[in-house]
DNA sequence: CTGAAAGCGCTAACAG
DNA sequence: CTGTTAGCGCTTTCAG
């Protein structure tokens, strides 16, 4: 059967706690005990059970990752910086996707506070700022990626979204563009917000007439932006460029615009944001604002790892830059 | 504090048993009591912790996922498969990234084991058969997913890599071209072995002779796959099509191309492996076979359970079907 | 229908 | 330097 620490502890006729003891590194051990028992411990290949172990120190060594869709391309750059880093640190992480539905990001900070995680990295829906009260109520180690629901509970690992939006916008200005069209993320999101205020203060800034026609709702995904690319080509005057929330939906505004035959960006230039992976494999090359995707999940959880040393620590909100990625599509 | 099984019983005026009896809706509950302590659970909002339920029980509900790279574009979708089904059963997910790297393999299933997950799902690389072996000795729940390295001792849930490359290159022989380059992918991992397999297979059982210049090592990454095509060009006869192991590699074929300013398919044709999400969005869209990767994550679930609920049940290995995908690129 | 007692595997005072 | 004791929060016999 598993060998437990009894086991160890009754062939080296010594009691548990002095394996404890060596298996901790702690000092006050003979030599010999200590070699006698990692001997027995390395013949019999024994692991602590660290569920036990967790028990007692309560301490998972877990972190809980609550994020919309691990299968948007925007994740797996941002998971795959979060488990490096946390791993270093001797951390796990048990992930969860809700879809963005208020119901399912309830029932992963449940299935987390009951699992005994030492910390959560979520990236939650406008409308759940309640979830976010209880836990900072019972002082509960969280920290918000990409976006916020409830600033002034938890800091923010992200990037300022109006800003960069802002500088997207301005740029296509600056290239002449007067008819941007602009195809926003899922409104339920402060992201997509803040990209479309960006937006919209770029327009203001140029004097550029806010056109509402020219502002489709999206949801950040490929099915939406194909269908509002659509609705924005059958208006009189269509758009002659397009400012798309994500590059997920620009890939869409892509299909809509090849499927209509039209050229990038002689007929219309398409912008995106965040520079996914597939930005570039484009043709044409799409030009985006590029998220420094692996930072943002390495700073999450040294921020995370912070509170959770020293919840008292003050702990900031980290609001790293974007980048204009140049590129052929404006 | 955090509020215990203790507490509900003292302000129930029972004992824990009882307590435990109505968490876990055992019967021998007195219908008052049991709405008495229901209603204190509510109050007091108290949720068992499953760290203490886990050391007893001997089972946490939670499956370690071994995999390469979450952030390599075939991964998330299985990943969410995973997490999806293991959700609707109850069970949380525990990811770790290997990178191929044997030694990071073998920590993750040290660590898994010491959090007494109840199963695994891994995609290992070849040359660990004894980290298999040892975890069948002591009949832990595993499933192979992608890959085997191990075929006799646990069950895979995969695709017939010979024969979908096999597939790929008779659909491109069949259409006159005779000098196919293949570039492999990882030749640490089976799928890259038996689709070399399977790209030879093709090109005997059609008498065109192989031309080992025209077999370059990839590591199914786009950087590889991109520098296999430069020198494939250098060739006094360079392939007119090119099979590539994986999407990526023929994305990184794509750059090749292009930055060498030439045409696909007129030029030369090429061909992925796997249908991921920028397949479609590639100009020329790309022509690939298409893997089940949602349904490959949800029977490695439906599998793994099985063999944790029983580990004497029959379980066998699950080999899904592919698909060619007709597009442009060929 | 209910409770007392034991124990899951481990750590942590407290003695000696 | 080492062992005894208690206990983390929960489930599970076994009595009553």
């Amino acid at each position: 059967m598993k060998v437990t620490i009894k086991d160890i502890a009754k062939k080296a006729n010594v009691s548990v706690t002095t394996v404890s003891r060596v298996l901790n590194n702690k000092p006050d051990v003979g030599d010999q005990t200590r070699t006698k028992i990692l001997k027995l411990i390395e013949e019999l290949n024994y692991k602590p059970n660290s569920v036990a172990r967790g028990l007692v120190m309560q301490k998972t060594h877990t972190i809980g990752l609550i994020i919309p869709d691990i299968s948007n391309p925007f994740f797996p750059q941002v998971a795959r910086a979060i488990e490096d880093k946390a791993q270093k640190s001797g951390y796990s992480i048990i992930f969860f996707n809700t879809d963005n539905h208020l119901e399912k990001e309830k029932k992963a900070v449940e299935l987390f506070k009951s699992k005994q995680v030492d910390g959560l990295i979520v990236s939650l829906s406008l409308g759940n700022e309640e979830i976010l009260k209880e836990l900072k109520a019972a002082n509960y180690p969280v920290v918000q990626i990409d976006r916020s629901v409830f600033s002034n509970s938890y800091p923010l690992v992200s990037i300022d979204n109006k800003n960069s939006a802002y500088q997207m916008v301005e740029y296509m200005l600056k290239k002449g563009y007067k008819k941007i069209a602009h195809i926003t993320g899922d409104l339920k999101t402060t992201t997509a917000r803040d990209r479309l205020a960006g937006y919209k203060k770029a327009l203001n800034d140029y004097q550029v007439e806010i056109n509402e026609d020219y502002i489709i709702k999206g949801d950040y995904t490929q099915q939406l932006a194909f269908e509002a690319m659509q609705t924005l080509l059958k208006l009189k005057e269509p758009p002659t460029a397009v400012f798309a929330a994500n590059d997920l939906s620009a890939a869409g505004v892509y299909k809509a615009l090849f499927a209509a035959g039209l050229n990038i960006p002689a007929d219309i230039a398409v912008a995106g944001h965040d520079d996914i992976d597939i930005a570039s494999l484009l043709r044409p090359e799409l030009t985006t604002m590029r998220q420094p995707k692996y930072s943002l999940g390495e700073k999450a959880v040294s921020v995370l790892l912070k509170m959770i040393d020293n919840y008292e620590a003050e702990v900031e909100a980290q609001i790293l830059k974007t980048k204009l990625v140049i590129r052929e599509s404006v």
